[in-house]
DNA sequence: TGTACATCAGTGAACGCGCGTTCACTGATGTAC
DNA sequence: TGTACATCAGTGAACGCGCGTTCACTGATGTAC
């Protein structure tokens, strides 16, 4: 490696440093205000930079907000990696996935309301879908985990779907539900949560989830 | 009944219906592009009239919006309604309306797609949210009477918010799954409807819904 | 070591456009006499 | 019946603002000789 090469590439550390700087300093506005009311300026004034320097790291806003959402795609795959659902025998795991993946995403909702907003309208660049997509397959992977311990001759990929769903809807069906304050609103969809953990780990048992497919 | 009257009352009429036409238009603008590409302008457009219009009728964007969105959810609730839930015995009931919630709004997702909007950034006047929640009532009271032909003694709201939840999670989480058609995809919502469906059935009988309150 | 020059991260201000909303006006219909 | 006037649904154009993005520039750092 000679000193041109080694230099260069102290500079592309650096940059990504910086790039990664924006990216933060836009989680941190987007886990503060309605997706819709984040602006290139917010992020800009976050991150203590000029709007113009958010375009020299960024093509544009959307590059910019896809890079947020898979950090946090990122984080929450952390969190459920810190589950140790490997290490759980029978619903044990079950149990784990439900009170945990509810416990960050409400503690956490920005990731959850990126994610929404990209479901229901997101038109990704070819490239970025790709990146979306396989971090969607991560986290189902770890769904499929848990599954995997009750039943290992299922089919695992539709059950986690099936828990991925129900997890989402009531994340954001009771989202604002009126009247609660936070900390009820939380034991709410927890509650809601071990309903439909109860419920799966009763079916599960005695139902045929490959004949279902027709 | 004095003539006077009776002429202002005519006059009144014919302003609803002036009304109901420009909702009727905002609807059919929904169900044609996302959520945000939806515009004073376009409505106007489609209703056929000039944008100013609109604002003699509507205080606001917002109010119009509000009031698509609530007949639209007073269509689904004919839908519930046509299902004929009341009349099903043991969990035909369940099959029905999962069949039937699900195939509603895959071809009809303009609702699904606004009713989550607003469950997302929703800050409506206080007028507005109690018509929502009006309405959100009644569409629960339709599952609870599915859920009542099962176990008439369990927590049936409980169950009815959890299933709502669920299918709702699943219209959202797969509803741009890549690399489907939309046929395939309505399939594969409905087949994991079914999957919840069984679970929800296998567990309803030995769960005690009530003691998972804590 | 010093000097002229190139590079490039970073900037504040301006551009341009889209869109909700308002304005000033028109013309049809109804009313009074 | 005819005429002057009031009302009010409806309009096209303009206002105003917010926001993504670009522009023209600065100043620090590195390089060549």
């Amino acid at each position: 490696m000679n000193p041109r090469k080694s230099f260069s590439h102290l500079k592309e550390q650096e940059r990504q440093a910086r790039k990664e700087h924006i990216v933060a300093a836009a989680e941190r506005v987007f886990a503060s205000k309605p997706f819709h009311d984040v602006h290139i300026r917010d992020i800009a004034r976050e991150a203590a930079i000029s709007p113009a320097l958010i375009y020299r790291y960024f093509p544009d806003q959307q590059a910019l907000f896809v890079e947020a959402f898979l950090q946090n795609g990122a984080r929450i795959i952390e969190v459920l990696d810190g589950l140790r659902l490997e290490d759980a025998t029978g619903t044990q795991g079950l149990d784990r996935l439900v009170e945990g993946f509810i416990n960050y995403l409400t503690e956490n909702d920005l990731y959850f309301k990126m994610l929404v907003n990209f479901m229901l309208e997101g038109s990704l660049t070819p490239e970025m879908l790709e990146r979306v997509k396989a971090q969607d397959r991560m986290i189902f992977d770890r769904f499929d985990i848990v599954f995997r311990k009750i039943r290992p001759d299922g089919s695992l990929r539709v059950l986690s779907h099936a828990l991925f769903a129900s997890l989402s809807g009531i994340l954001i069906s009771f989202r604002n539900y009126p009247d609660k304050t936070p900390e009820e609103l939380k034991n709410y969809m927890k509650f809601l949560g071990r309903v439909i953990r109860d419920m799966i780990a009763a079916g599960i048992e005695t139902i045929d989830v490959n004949s279902l497919h027709h």
